[in-house]
DNA sequence: AAGCTTATTGACAATGGCTATCAATTGAAA
DNA sequence: TTTCAATTGATAGCCATTGTCAATAAGCTT
């Protein structure tokens, strides 16, 4: 096939999308299809309700829960990751299978989210698993704080 | 005075508790007072419920909100911390000022928390910070996984 | 010791993010 | 097309936590 020497570089995640409804008894419908390319086309870590909000702007008929089914799905697919910062919204952020594990540095004044790598951190926590005689199997570093802008406004006005 | 020369070594949690209720209007209660103190003794992380029906044993009458209010106010008297793992439970524990910072290890099995130290993860997280120019107020870090018995027990049972 | 003022309590209602339910609709296989 | 399971939007329900409120208790002040 023309496909199947490309090393499976070539995924793309609607490619990915597709496999995993057709693996798992799921269809392709106007609603997910939409709501899946809206979270790619949105990017950052959204909430369902934003999202939600968002697509309503153009399809105004589209209902808050299929938006939560949807991302539940491309979640299970691996398209998806869950995010669960401290302000009791789960957030979703697409995920590329060529980018890196990354961990988030979070303003608590003005939302802002940055994310960073540390690979030296990534060792030192499988270190600790080790030691403890854990299988680890996910973490969660988040650090919080106030970012430039909102460090800058609070020491003036 | 026959304590002012003992460096504040000898504050004990009691009298902090008693000083904020004191500076901040608040009243010491009977009720107020047993479930700081049944908190104080039973240890570990612990919910407002789990702590609700311990006191209940022993206190039928105590109410559920009652509990959730005091250990509010024991977190904001700095001594109980805050903690919320993924089981969507906010969980409490004492905390008391001559311990170092710590993080958490967490058996997604069986809920089993270890508490662990390691002053090169919180080195590498302050430097984090500073490249993002984040004024760093917190921080959370979470290792989940399964513990030595429920990974035994995985591979056997 | 009694009165006074304000905080506190327990019961219960309400909140809010999220999930379950259900009748109507749609996708896709035949 | 027909068929039939999957899906949808609306809405009810869930559940940890917080708000409300009338009754009560703390901690002054006399
Ligand atoms: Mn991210
Ligand atoms: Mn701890
Ligand atoms: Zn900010
Ligand atoms: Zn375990």
């Amino acid at each position: 096939m023309a496909t199947s020497n490309k090393q499976k570089q070539g995924d793309t995640w609607q490619e990915k999308y597709q496999e995993y409804l057709l693996h798992n008894g799921l269809k392709s419908t106007v609603q997910r299809d939409l709501i899946a390319n809206e979270f790619y086309r949105l990017k950052g870590h959204i909430t369902a309700e934003d999202l939600h909000a968002n697509i309503r702007k153009k399809h105004s008929s589209i209902g808050l829960a299929t938006v939560y089914r949807t991302l539940k799905i491309l979640a299970s697919a691996g398209i998806a990751h869950e995010r669960r910062f401290n302000d009791g919204f789960t957030r979703y952020e697409f995920f590329d299978p060529e980018d890196r594990h990354h961990d988030h540095i979070v303003c608590i004044s003005c939302g802002k989210v940055e994310e960073f790598e540390n690979d030296e951190i990534e060792e030192l926590q499988k270190s600790v698993a080790k030691r403890y005689k854990f299988t680890m199997l996910d973490h969660k570093l988040e650090i919080y704080g106030r970012c430039n802008n909102c460090s800058t406004k609070a020491k003036n006005g």
